[in-house]
DNA sequence: TTAATATATTCAAATATTTGAATATTACGA
DNA sequence: TCGTAATATTCAAATATTTGAATATATTAA
């Protein structure tokens, strides 16, 4: 593997890792890993913060192909889509993980 | 779990992310998992950075408590002492590794 | 079309990160 | 002790990130 190719993949990897390394977007990717149905909205209301942080963050989450995010009606539902991040959050938040009924808030 | 105790959690865990979320930190990362006795000469020449920017990358990541440092004489020995990211560094560099005798280089 | 609700974007200030040059320290052999 | 190689630290400039306020856009119901 030629050092070019190296550099591009360890650049990709570490600005991946530079999006999810943000405690407000851990505690979004494990909502949206641990519980139906999070909107922004709902995202919104858990984590006790203005509603133009939380976009912004879903936005920066979005443009990095992390999440994505459906469309249904006024509300817009995401969901993890990137398998890295998915096997990385398992690996890190384990000791997180709760019953449905008592979803994550921070 | 209370919710301090996840939000310091989630904050720990994003500290952790952002300091090895940088391309060469990773690289000396990888470096150090793959390759024996790296000191920082070696790192120096390998991936062709000026010392004092390696010895600043090491230092960030010695006062997270991801690697740590042995003295051999005049020179350092690190390794990684850290299990989430020597866990993480295996999902995520998989398809980096190489055989012994072609050390990677970026 | 208008109102209301949900979500996204823009902007600017505050804060944090990154880097290399210069310099300091440490260990050891002569 | 002195010189030298290896490593660490300090500093300042350039750059990037984070945040909330204000504003814009999109969707649907009336």
């Amino acid at each position: 593997m030629p050092d070019k190719k190296k550099l591009k993949l360890l650049t990709k990897k570490s600005e991946m890792l530079k999006v999810i390394a943000h405690p407000m977007r851990l505690c979004i990717l494990n909502c949206l890993m641990t519980t139906e149905d999070c909107n922004v909205t709902t995202l919104t209301r858990k984590m006790e913060t203005p509603q133009s942080t939380i976009s912004q963050h879903l936005s920066k989450l979005k443009s990095h192909n992390i999440i994505e995010g459906t469309r249904n009606g006024v509300e817009v539902q995401y969901n993890v889509i990137d398998d890295d991040v998915k096997a990385l959050m398992k690996l890190l938040l384990h000791d997180l993980e709760e019953s449905p009924e008592k979803p994550i808030q921070c």
